[in-house]
DNA sequence: CGGGCTATTGTGGAAATCCGCATCGGGAGA
DNA sequence: TCTCCCGATGCGGATTTCCACAATAGCCCG
């Protein structure tokens, strides 16, 4: 745990997928990162990669502007409209800015512009690959959440609500119109799915979540 | 409530502080902006606008790159170094890409070639001065928290993260090696003090800020 | 030196929570 | 039809929380 290690650099967690229209390029690109040890896999066009785009993919996108067909910008305003939340690095031969602009406010990761440093490339790719990776560990938290919050039933969803808000068991009672002992068994069958033991706990799994 | 207003538009809730050099553009921008009851106020450089700044200044700032003295970047790095949240957004004459993909990676919310459209560009300040307003409430919100927990004891402030970590009175009495008794009363204060009545709400508050 | 704040502990009772045991009615599925 | 699950409810006891009253001790300030 010292930082000494002498590896093989950096262990990637994921796949930095080029998306580029000119093979010279393309290849280019494979062998750069390829000789970093960051895997790397490379498509012709916007709709080859939106084909195979599945939401399991993990890494990030490295993305010509201008390309025969979809273009960048339209392959990632697609990719946004299927709720991809891949990490995206714009390419690009010529500058533009309303187009940096517009790709970066719609959440694009970086925007530069070719020729650009290896090194600095590869550094960003890598920052989006951790990116990624950590984006994705939050989300499987929230998956398993929403797991347990689908086990729930209606009213046990309703007794939960009232227990996080902070009411006591007979305003809780009160305020659904049922005995407190109902409330007490709602409450305990809560606590045993989302696995929690008090109320405390399950306050804070909700609030830092949603 | 019902807005069915037909008043002057828009309340503005802050001012937009024009930064730019050249006396016939920000005389066009006040008049701009007073013609569409945006209080506005301008400044001829940034070393003028930077004295003058105090963190209780609300509204945005409209930049200009290129300025005689201290440039826009220049003076948003140091309002930044400053602490300063205020939203910017850049005005440029002469795009370059490198410079907008920078302001906008280090938070500028937005970046708009000259000449631009009147009234997009009303439109963009007033949504920055709506999030300024925003967030102005939210930190305003954990301020008064700040300074609730700066009134809390040492042990209670110990006390208070126990409770929040969902652990009972007994438990934490143990972790302290205090009697419960003394950890009631450190609750109660805290409870007091945080002005809440149960220790969801208390966990709420610190999980939703902090 | 007295007063105020902090930390500590005790007693004892009221209120609330936690739980096992038992019952009842209704709807979905074997 | 019989069973399983859900919602609702009651009883009673163990545990916990909430509080008022009371007291001791150290520390800092005027």
């Amino acid at each position: 745990m010292t930082g000494l290690s002498s590896a093989p650099s950096t262990v990637t967690p994921g796949t930095v997928h080029i998306v580029d229209d000119d093979e010279a390029i393309r290849d280019s690109l494979l062998w750069l990162f390829q000789s970093r040890s960051v895997a790397a896999h490379a498509w012709a066009s916007g709709e080859a990669f939106l084909d195979a785009y599945h939401p399991d993919m993990a890494g990030c996108i490295l993305l010509d502007i201008r390309m025969d067909g979809m273009t960048g910008p339209e392959l990632f305003d697609a990719l946004l409209a299927r709720g991809c939340r891949l990490p995206v690095i714009f390419l690009t031969g010529h500058g533009d800015v309303p187009a940096a602009v517009a790709a970066l406010k719609k959440g694009a990761m970086d925007f530069m512009e070719k020729p650009c440093d290896d090194n600095a490339l590869v550094d960003r790719v890598i920052e989006a690959l951790a990116h990624d990776a950590e984006q994705r560990a939050r989300t499987a938290g929230q998956a398993t959440l929403a797991a347990r919050l689908a086990t729930l039933t209606q009213r046990e969803r309703q007794v939960m609500e009232l227990v996080v808000a902070g009411k006591l068991n007979k305003v809780i009672a009160d305020d659904l119109g049922i005995s407190m002992r109902t409330v007490e068994v709602h409450r305990a069958h809560v606590f045993e799915k989302m696995g929690v033991k008090t109320a405390v706990e399950l306050a804070r799994l909700l609030v830092s979540a949603p």
